[in-house]
RNA sequence: GGGGUGGUAGUUCAGCUGGUUAGAACGCCUGCCUGUCACGCAGGAGGUCGCGAGUUCGAGUCUCGUCCAUCCCGCCA
C-alpha cells in the first residue's frame, strides 16, 4: 500500500495516526535543519516535515527536488500556535517523516507547477500532463466529469435513453468542413467523422425511439478560434411529438438544475428564461447573442434623420438601410482616445464609422451636431431619452451591420463602465431566426442552421419567391453573451424537406446521394421532431469562468489544430499511405 | 483568407533617440541556516537577442524579407 490518505484529507482530529502518503515535491524549503517540503497530488497538499535527528529518512529529503515523486510514513502532528497555512485544506497539521522512499525522479520541470506563474500556452501544451498536475485545471477536469454526470443523471430521470451514434460516417457536404478518413477496402472512398449527429439521431426518431441523447463527439475541420476545437463534445437531444415549447422546457429545467447545482451561489437572472425573436435581439442588443446581464438597448433612428443633411445617413437610408443609435449614460466624460477606440470596434465589425452627439453642460458636441436641426437633435434626443452627461452613438448601414456594430459598442460601454453583474447567469432563448442567408462567398443562399430545420407554417409560402423572409422553428439558448445550445423543430416529411433543397439549389440527384438515407425515412412514416443541442466545453467553460475552451479539456488542440503534445497531425510511411489508394501530392510538383 | 501585437536566459519580462562586457525576477547548481510555508542569506552556471539580408565606423535597437507565437475579423449548416 502507498498511501493510507492522499494529501487533502488529514485534519487536526488525526493528530497522533501514523499515515503514508505519496505524491509530488510540490516546494521544498531546507532550513539546514529541518526540511519542509510541501507533498502534492491530485487532491491537494499536507506538508512534511524532515528532521535530521532521523538520518535516513532525512538524506531522502535532502536529495529530493521538484516534481520528484515519493513515498512517506510518518505521523500526524498539530502545528505549532500561528503557523497554520490558510492556502490549503490540510493548513492545520503536518507529517512527520519517519520513512521515506523516492518512487521515481524528475527532471527540472520546464515550467513550475504553479498556480500563480503565468505560461505560454504552447508550452503548456506540450507538457500537458506537467500543466494538468496544477489545481486549477484538476478542478476543471473534476468539474466537468460532475457536469457529465448530472446531465446524464438528469436525462435519465426524464427516461431518456443515451444512445450512441458512429464515428464513421458518410460525408455530406453541407455545412462545414469534415475530416475525411480513407477506405482502405473500397478504393476511392471515404467516411467521414460527423460534424454532429444530426441526421443520426433523426434517424433514431423515425426509429421510434423518442427522447434521445448523447454525450457525442464531433468534428469540424474549420479555422480554429478561442471557443473552438476541431474535435469536441456535444450534449445532443432529439425528442419525437414535440412542438418547440416542449424542447424548450426540458432544456430550461435542465440547465436550470445544472446551474443550481454547479453554481449554487449565483443569481439566475429570470424563469422562465427570457425570450427573443431574432430580430428583437438583433434591432435591441445587436447580436444574435445579446449579454442581457445589463440592458442599454439600441434605438432605430431612420425616422428622426430621414431629412437630415447628414449625407451619410440618408444615403444608407436611400438604400433601405438602418440608422441605430445607442445612449450610453454618463458617456459625454469618455475622451477623444476612448471614443476612438470605440470606433474601432464599431469598424472590425463592418460598420464605417461611429458617429456621436454628446450632450454636456456647454450644449450639444461632436463630430456630426452640425448637421441636424435643433428639431432634429430634440427627436434623438427624445428617442434615446438622453440627458445632460449622455454620448449617444451612431452607425448607419445595412440592417445588421448597423445593429451588430453598435451591439459592440454596446458590449464594449457594459464592460468599460462596470454595468456587467458578474455574479448573475443570464440566460435569454433567441428564436425565429432567418432560414436563409446570402453567402457572399458561394454566391448562393445557405442554411442558417441547417438544412433540416423547419420553416415557420405562416412563412412557408415565401420559399418560392422570398426565401431570405423566411423564418425558422430555430431556437438558440444564450447565457451571459454566448451561445450555449441550439436547435430547432425538423422537417419530417419529404415534400417540404424537398422544397428546402430545391431553394438551396441542391439537385434531386444530389439530395438523393447525400440525404437519401434521410429522405427514404421520411416516407415510411418519420414523426415530427425537434431537439436542441449544446455545446458542452463552451458551457463548462463559462461555468468554470475560464477565459478559453481549452482550460476545460484535458488534451486539446493548439488554436491550428495540432496535438502539440502527440505531434499530430504526422506524415505516415509511403506503404501505409499506398494501402488508403491515395497518393500524396508533393509540393513543387 | 485578412488585420493587430509580439519573438531577448529553463520561465515571465525590462532593455530610451543605434554606442563598452545584454539585465531583473522566478527556476536551476553550490555553501550556510531547526519552524518555514512564494522561507532566508551568500555565491555560481545559464544567451547565436527567432532566422536571413541590408543601412552604418558600430544593430537586441533602424529597413526589407522570412518563419513562429498570440489576439481579432472572415469561416464554423
Amino acid at each position: 500500500m502507498y498511501r493510507t490518505h492522499t494529501c487533502s484529507e488529514l485534519r487536526a482530529s488525526d493528530e497522533g495516526k501514523e499515515v503514508k502518503l505519496a505524491g509530488w515535491i510540490h516546494r521544498r524549503r531546507d532550513h539546514g535543519g529541518l526540511i519542509f517540503v510541501d507533498l502534492r497530488d491530485g487532491y491537494g497538499y499536507t506538508q512534511i516535515v524532515f528532521d535530521p535527528s532521523n538520518k535516513d529518512a532525512y538524506d531522502i529529503g535532502n536529495e529530493c527536488r521538484s516534481e520528484f515523486v515519493i513515498e512517506i510514513e510518518g505521523v500526524v502532528r498539530k502545528r505549532p500556535e500561528g503557523q497554520t497555512n490558510k492556502d490549503i485544506e490540510t493548513r492545520e497539521i503536518e507529517v512527520l517523516v519517519t520513512k521515506a522512499l523516492i518512487l521515481n525522479k524528475s527532471l527540472t520541470p520546464p515550467f513550475e507547477v504553479d498556480q500563480n506563474k503565468e505560461v505560454g500556452e504552447d508550452i503548456r501544451l506540450k507538457y500537458r500532463y506537467l500543466d494538468l498536475r496544477r489545481s486549477r485545471m484538476h478542478n476543471n477536469i473534476e468539474r466537468r466529469y460532475k457536469m457529465i454526470k448530472f446531465i446524464r443523471d438528469f436525462m435519465d430521470k426524464e427516461n431518456f435513453l443515451e444512445i450512441e451514434t458512429p464515428i464513421m460516417i458518410k460525408g455530406t457536404p453541407e455545412g462545414s468542413r469534415e475530416y475525411i478518413v480513407p477506405s482502405r477496402l473500397y478504393p476511392e472512398h471515404f467516411y467521414v467523422l460527423p460534424q454532429s449527429p444530426q441526421q443520426l439521431k433523426q434517424l433514431l426518431m423515425a426509429s421510434s425511439f423518442d427522447k434521445y441523447f448523447q454525450v457525442a463527439r464531433c468534428f469540424r475541420d474549420e479555422d480554429q478560434r478561442g471557443d473552438r476545437q476541431p474535435e469536441f463534445t456535444q450534449l445532443d437531444i432529439e425528442m419525437s411529438f414535440v412542438h418547440e415549447k416542449d424542447v424548450m422546457d426540458l432544456t430550461e429545467k435542465l440547465v436550470m438544475a445544472l446551474s443550481k447545482k454547479m453554481l449554487p451561489e449565483k443569481k439566475i437572472q429570470s424563469t422562465p428564461f427570457r425570450r427573443l425573436t431574432w430580430h428583437e435581439a438583433m434591432n435591441d442588443y445587436g447580436s444574435d447573442k445579446p449579454d442581457l446581464r445589463f440592458e442599454m438597448k439600441l434605438e432605430t433612428i431612420s425616422e428622426e434623420v430621414e431629412m437630415c443633411e447628414f449625407k451619410v445617413f440618408t444615403s444608407v437610408l436611400q438604400n433601405g438601410g438602418t440608422v441605430k443609435a445607442l445612449k450610453v449614460q454618463g458617456g459625454a466624460s469618455f475622451t477623444r482616445k476612448e471614443i476612438d477606440e470605440l470606433e474601432e470596434i464599431a469598424k472590425i465589425y463592418k460598420a464605417k464609422g461611429l458617429a456621436y452627439i454628446k450632450f454636456t453642460e456647454e450644449g450639444i458636441q461632436g463630430s456630426i451636431a452640425k448637421f441636424f436641426k435643433e428639431e432634429e437633435l430634440n427627436k434623438i434626443k427624445e428617442k434615446v431619452e438622453a440627458s445632460q452627461g449622455d454620448i449617444v452613438f451612431f452607425t448607419a448601414d445595412k440592417f445588421e451591420t448597423a445593429c451588430e456594430s453598435l451591439g459592440q459598442v454596446r458590449l464594449a460601454c457594459g464592460k468599460k463602465l462596470n454595468l456587467i453583474d458578474e455574479n448573475v447567469l443570464s440566460y435569454v432563448w433567441v428564436t425565429h431566426f432567418p432560414l436563409f442567408e446570402w453567402n457572399e462567398e458561394e454566391q448562393h443562399i445557405t442554411a442558417v442552421h441547417h438544412p433540416f430545420t423547419r420553416p415557420l407554417a405562416e412563412d412557408i409560402e415565401l420559399l418560392k419567391e422570398n426565401p431570405e423572409k423566411v423564418r425558422s422553428e430555430a431556437y438558440d439558448l444564450v447565457l451571459n453573451g454566448s451561445e450555449i445550445a441550439g436547435g430547432s423543430i425538423r422537417i419530417h416529411e419529404k415534400k417540404l424537406q424537398s422544397a428546402i433543397f430545391d431553394t438551396l439549389g441542391i439537385s434531386k440527384e444530389n439530395a438523393e446521394l447525400r440525404f437519401g438515407h434521410l429522405l427514404h425515412a421520411f416516407e415510411f412514416g418519420a414523426p415530427p421532431h425537434g431537439g436542441i443541442a449544446f455545446g458542452l466545453d463552451r458551457l463548462i467553460m463559462i461555468f468554470q469562468n475560464e477565459p478559453n475552451i481549452r482550460e476545460v479539456i484535458a488534451f486539446p488542440k493548439d488554436q491550428k489544430a495540432r496535438d502539440l503534445m502527440l505531434e499530430a497531425p504526422s506524415t505516415l510511411p509511403e506503404d501505409q499511405i499506398a494501402e488508403m489508394h491515395i497518393a500524396i501530392r508533393k509540393p513543387n510538383n
